[in-house]
RNA sequence: GGCCCGGUAGUUCAGUUGGUUAGAACGCCAGCCUGUCACGCUGGAGGUCGACGGUUCGAGCCCGUUCCGGGUCGCCA
């Protein structure tokens, strides 16, 4: 019979000296320095209590015991001979009387070791992901995201929104990014598909007067991973608020998330309310990104009426986009490394000069420019000993490259970036339309939820011919972090006759709103609050927070790069009555 | 799907110009050790060098194909 612990491995102090426990955990580590005279190191989730052993009884028992098998030691708390100040209760141990086996680790070599587990093979770890979270570093992040996602329920509830749960199993959206399909057994050929996001629901929810609405919500895309982006499933903190502008939104997260990301984040440093407000075109136009790290203090510069007349064929007639670089110490194989990875990353070349110590242009490009020195000391204000990296090409290439280097010399070059802080901002101000690469015709540019700029007014001006489309902004915003994109989120457009509108400039028309959203848009004839909302990136912010690499340190159970996981062995075959049940026919190859 | 990097002991890695029996650390096993705490010391076991094919007298190393993992771009309204 099991019977339960008096203390966890985490309590036992000075005071507790002379004390009979009972602690439970896992058998970490075994130090024989003797004979019949060890050291066992128990370990729970609190922490970990060192346990002798001092008589052959007691060795009997750890001797048929692997690591990592649990036990139960019952026995006396002894003040150290020799304490350890390194852990919390290292004043004390306890001495057994009994120890019991609960249960028995088969094994005497395990796939990594626990305490090192983040070295290990990532496969490996997914795989025993069961043993790599036993690790109290690994574990630690899991940790973290539970005490933010419950942070943010306190906050949001605390501003007055409620938590409301949306459907899983729901219909395919035709907009966006893959859905996952679920066959349907009631109706043959018909399916399900789990939403990308609660978007529809929450406004649906508007329209019927939930005032504030909020939800820790799963959302599932069917899209390849990045480093920050775990293929399949993730988490938003969704939210929307009626009769709400942009800066109702706003303020709503400027007092809710700095708190938390002071409280629990790595670094202490968190901007403070109001966060800066950088439109789209500058954003691109200054940074080369439409989530700039302001945490470098390097800018992008136009040169192209400088560079663009020298006779450097790549610059010829381009747009040319400048990061100037004071007192880089960067050293020749560095500069070319760190070109080549711009080249890499963004897919466009990356150029670079100095301006020497004596006030010459030298190295890299710099034969090309000489007879424009002048003009670029006078345009970017260079001085001695500073280094220019040049990208070039198209505008929007020739910023995001240039966006690309800005990044990298702020990482590299000492002195221009404070790592150690959280940098917010808001961009504001995106494009409603934009021209679609193969088709050449207007086409949204993000979603067509969104309310343009100046609503039905500004539409029909476009329709007359008498605004260019493209200049028609929507009143959407991204909210960024340590040039992490944290979140999307708008006004949304809750007029079907400005919706329509909005449709019948990328030509398509009533019949299509109907049909794309059905739902949404007949529940906005009946009467529609103007509302905003926003969806931070739950696991984003935790990684932000825990300062982490890859998104799959902060998931509980993260799946691997190919959308598997390995440990549960997800996706996987299914017998052939199930199938039969969803009505489905297997065509083509089948994956082992 | 494109490109880049990687795959050698249970784990993390080294392996020179292609040349004898493929090494180290940690872990594991055995022995020693009464105050360790990343315990220490001595010894030992452990390898289809991802797979297949090729070049060669000879391949962990070179070439080709393929599988797997990671990064990146495409993609992510």
């Amino acid at each position: 019979m099991f019977q339960s612990r008096t203390h966890n491995c985490g309590e036992l102090r000075a005071a507790h000296a002379g004390e009979t426990v009972t602690l439970c955990g896992w058998m970490e580590n075994v130090r024989e320095v003797g004979q019949n005279f060890a050291f066992v190191v128990l370990r729970d989730f609190y922490g970990t209590t060192q346990v002798v052993i001092e008589n052959a009884e007691m060795m009997g028992v750890v001797k048929t015991l692997n690591k990592e098998s649990t036990i139960s030691v019952t026995g006396t708390v002894r003040i150290r001979e020799s304490k350890n100040n390194k852990i919390p209760t290292g004043e004390i141990e306890v001495v057994p009387t009994e120890i019991k086996v609960l249960g028995r680790c088969r094994y005497n070599e395990l796939p990594f070791e626990i305490n090192r587990s983040r070295e290990a093979d990532e496969g490996a770890r997914l795989k025993y992901r069961y043993l790599d979270l036993r690790n109290p570093a690994v574990k630690s992040n899991i940790i973290l995201r539970c005490n933010v996602v419950a942070a943010l329920r306190q906050a949001m509830t605390n501003e007055g929104f409620l938590e409301i749960t949306t459907p899983i199993l729901t219909a395919s959206s035709p907009e966006g990014a893959r859905d996952y399909l679920v066959p349907s057994r009631k109706h043959p050929g018909k399916f399900y598909a789990l939403p990308q996001a609660p978007q529809q629901f929450k406004q649906l929810l508007m329209t019927s007067g939930f005032d504030r609405y909020f939800q820790i919500a799963p959302c599932f895309r069917d899209e390849d991973a990045r480093g920050d982006r775990s293929p399949g499933e993730f988490y938003q903190l969704d939210m929307e608020m009626a009769f709400a502008t942009q800066d109702d939104v706003f303020s709503v997260l400027e007092r809710v998330l700095p708190p938390i990301f002071s409280k629990y984040g790595k670094y202490n440093i968190v901007s403070s309310a109001p966060f800066q407000r950088i439109t789209f075109r500058d954003a691109m136009e200054t940074y080369g990104s439409d989530k700039p790290d302001l945490r470098i203090d390097l800018i992008v510069q136009d040169v192209s009426d400088i560079c663009g007349a020298t006779e450097f064929a790549p610059f010829q007639g381009q747009t040319v986009k400048a990061v100037v670089v004071p007192g880089c110490k960067l050293a020749r194989k560095a500069i070319d490394k760190l070109c080549n990875e711009v080249e890499v990353q963004s897919g466009s070349k990356a150029y670079w000069c100095k301006l020497d110590n004596k006030g010459e242009l030298a190295g890299g490009v710099s034969k090309f420019l000489k007879d424009s020195k002048d003009a670029l000391v006078e345009k970017l204000g260079l001085t001695p000993d500073c280094f220019i990296g040049f990208t070039a090409g198209k505008l929007l290439d020739a910023q995001k490259s240039a966006g690309v280097l800005r990044t990298k010399l702020g990482n590299a070059c000492e002195g221009h970036m404070d790592k150690e802080r959280y940098e917010f901002c808001w961009i504001v101000d995106f494009p409603m339309y934009e021209l679609g690469e193969e088709s050449g015709e207007l086409e949204f540019c993000h979603n067509p939820f969104s309310m343009p700029t100046g609503g039905m007014e500004t539409l029909l001006k476009a329709e007359r011919g008498e605004i260019d489309p493209l200049s028609i902004m929507a009143e959407q915003y991204d909210l960024v972090c340590n040039g992490v994109e944290l979140s999307s989120g708008a006004v949304r457009n809750h007029d079907p006759e400005i919706m329509i509108k909005a449709f019948e400039l990328v030509r398509l028309g009533e019949d299509d709103v109907k049909a794309k959203f059905p739902a949404m848009y007949h529940a906005f004839c009946y009467g529609a609050p103007p509302h905003a909302g926003i969806a931070p990136g739950v696991d984003r912010m935790v990684m932000l927070l825990a300062g982490e690499e890859s998104i799959r340190e902060i998931i509980p159970f993260p799946m691997n790069k190919n959308a598997q996981d390995v440990m549960m062995g997800a996706p996987g075959h299914v017998e052939q009555k199930q199938l039969d049940e969803v009505h489905i026919a297997i065509v083509g190859e089948v994956e082992e």
